[in-house]
DNA sequence: ACGCGAAACGGATAGCTCATCCGCATGTGT
DNA sequence: ACACATGCGGATGAGCTATCCGTTTCGCGT
């Protein structure tokens, strides 16, 4: 960790470069808050730039998605490191995925960057490693004061997590009912991990 | 419920073609079971037939997928009527869901067909109803009696499967683990729902 | 200011999957 | 056996992904 990666170090040298970058972001961003699902020929076509163009910076639609979801990434690490300098474990642990939920529920790009099992991006990676161990060391917590049950395990998180998101994303087809029914449904989980 | 309609409604009236029919449901069939995304082109190959047939047979991806669970869907709907039978309401309950979600996790098809709004065949649709009738009937007794959290409504049965299922998968790389997966998920979350 | 090399652009293009359409073959009733 | 209807099958087109390469643009050194 002596020198950390950051969004900076990919974003290319040429002002024309890494401003068709931001742009292409940008429109990625629309599109993801649209529900779209994101296809680059779209993104190129509504960005007013070439194919070319927007495979040289992304080279898949996953290395997009991943890119879009990286500031929300980086929050929830943040997220995690603040939870665990609360003194209740059980509340910290709750407040954490209840972060993590509303999260994956407002932005549809983290459910899938979290779902699936290999990232395209080392920071993407790293992201999730790191949101994960801040997530187990705050289970690990809840879980000796014998707040959580003994049987959750740290692999279980992320599962629950996206279990709950995707619920959700059943549950209401309006993105404004999507915040308390996640909250609802997180509030059912919690209280089935409580020892 | 006069004239129940059933499978045979469906299939077509010469010998080729209602053989022809079975064999793409077989290998349909066979493609789910390895977890492959079913594609109409596949199938056709694999069955050595022409894309054209098994284009008129079932018109879309969705079509065949819904066919292929409509099986497991009228076991779940037998289940439920089953389960409504029993004395104890929250038993009763609890028994339905574990076989909503172990059917889900057995069989890939079942969680698309469960999870899109929009079916394709009338008997999908019929059989879903059915389904959630049972499962808001249990639902409703356990939760007049006390068992349940009062809270929880007819809507959220659906996507709350889903999303164990969803975890499930996300979590299980393997199949053989997906079942006692899926049990302690559910386990979780009926703790979550008991009053 | 100018020119040159490198970097980036953009679209033509190839490969792939989905879906349709229609000439041909095959089954079925007379 | 014949004729008609029904079903078959692949050729075909539309859409998306991803690549490749000739052209343009940038920015640095002179």
């Amino acid at each position: 960790m002596a020198y950390p990666i950051s969004l900076e170090d990919m974003t290319p040298q040429r002002k024309d470069a890494a401003r068709n970058w931001e742009h292409i972001l940008t429109v990625a961003r629309e599109l993801v808050d649209e529900g779209t699902p994101l296809q680059l020929n779209d993104v190129a076509r509504r960005a007013g730039l070439g194919v070319g163009t927007v495979y040289r910076h992304f080279p898949t639609t996953e290395a997009l998605l991943e890119t879009v979801a990286t500031p929300c990434l980086e929050a929830l690490a943040g997220c995690g490191q603040q939870a665990l300098t609360h003194n209740d474990p059980w509340t910290a642990f709750a407040a954490f995925l209840t972060k993590v939920v509303e999260s994956q529920v407002t932005d549809p790009a983290l459910v899938k960057v979290a779902a699936s099992a290999h990232d395209v991006l080392p920071r993407t990676t790293e992201l999730k490693a790191q949101i994960l161990a801040n997530g187990a060391k705050l289970l690990a917590r809840a879980r000796d004061t014998g707040a959580v049950r003994p049987d959750v395990d740290d692999a279980d998180l992320v599962p629950l997590m996206c279990g709950i998101a995707y619920a959700t994303y059943v549950h209401s087809a309006s993105p404004a009912d999507r915040l308390p029914t996640a909250r609802r449904y997180l509030d059912t989980l919690l209280r089935g991990l409580h020892a």
